[in-house]
DNA sequence: TCAATTGATGTAATAACATTACATGCGTTC
DNA sequence: GAACGCATGTAATGTTATTACATCAATTGA
């Protein structure tokens, strides 16, 4: 596993984030992060910048909200292609997951119509089997 | 082409979004539409909540904005399975389409989990062929 | 006929999420 | 030690979304 090299207040977020079991607002990362000198949201959502740009953390667009990736073990997920998340609307409990097929279906899409992607969210709404049971 | 019956202020949103040539946020829609009575966020709000049920209208989760379906004119996206945009970060045009393979996938992995999946989100942001050029 | 219900509407206030602008501190480099 | 890059701190503001409460019109059904 690679290490990486963050600030403090880089720490702070992420590893919040990995001990969570839920994705967390920025605004609740900053509330639970007070006693540690964080004052204000940008200090969090610098932060939370950062560390998706090196694929540690991912936002979840239909929640406005973080995750830690799962995948961290594993120098994680610029390695993997678009990652697919699956939320439960119950528990909050997130999986995160790959498909190949996937990949390839959308960057044909995108072949034929001549588009340039940048950044693809694929979220799935709904409930876990736990919750669902 | 089924007929809606629509309500004052769901006609006027609707037919808003479908002259854009753009996603629009929900105060963007509010203030265009201040001449038309429009007061309060909710007023748009509720009038989108209704257009997202009846499938004429998608919300883009990663542009916390609005589109009008562009598959109106067959029915609508109820016969498509999940439907997936593309999103150009320059010009903001939108294309809509859908993909069986893609469908298929997502929903084996849910089969596969146990998990019920409710509401699919797929977002491709990046660049336009006219764009990109 | 007239309560009861339902659903659309209107208004105000507030909550939740995110960014801009500006100032400070602290190493590195030359 | 001046200049630079970059992480940080603080305040203010901008943007997106919801809650709470009141009103009105159409429908229903005893």
């Amino acid at each position: 596993m690679s290490t990486l090299n963050l600030t403090k207040n880089q720490s702070l977020v992420l590893d919040l984030l990995s001990r969570a079991d839920q994705p967390l607002s920025a605004y609740t990362i900053l509330d639970r992060l007070r006693d540690h000198g964080f004052r204000a949201p940008l200090q969090v959502y610098r932060a939370l910048e950062k560390l998706q740009e090196m694929g540690v953390v991912h936002r979840l667009e239909s929640l406005n909200s973080f995750v830690a990736c799962s995948h961290q073990e594993e120098a994680c997920c610029s390695h993997h292609g678009t990652v697919a998340f699956a939320i439960c609307d119950s528990c909050g409990q997130v999986s995160e997951f790959h498909d190949h097929t996937i990949d390839d279906r959308l960057a044909e899409w995108a072949r034929q119509k001549g588009f340039k992607s940048e950044k693809t969210t694929i979220e799935i709404r709904g409930l876990c089997s736990a919750c669902a049971a």
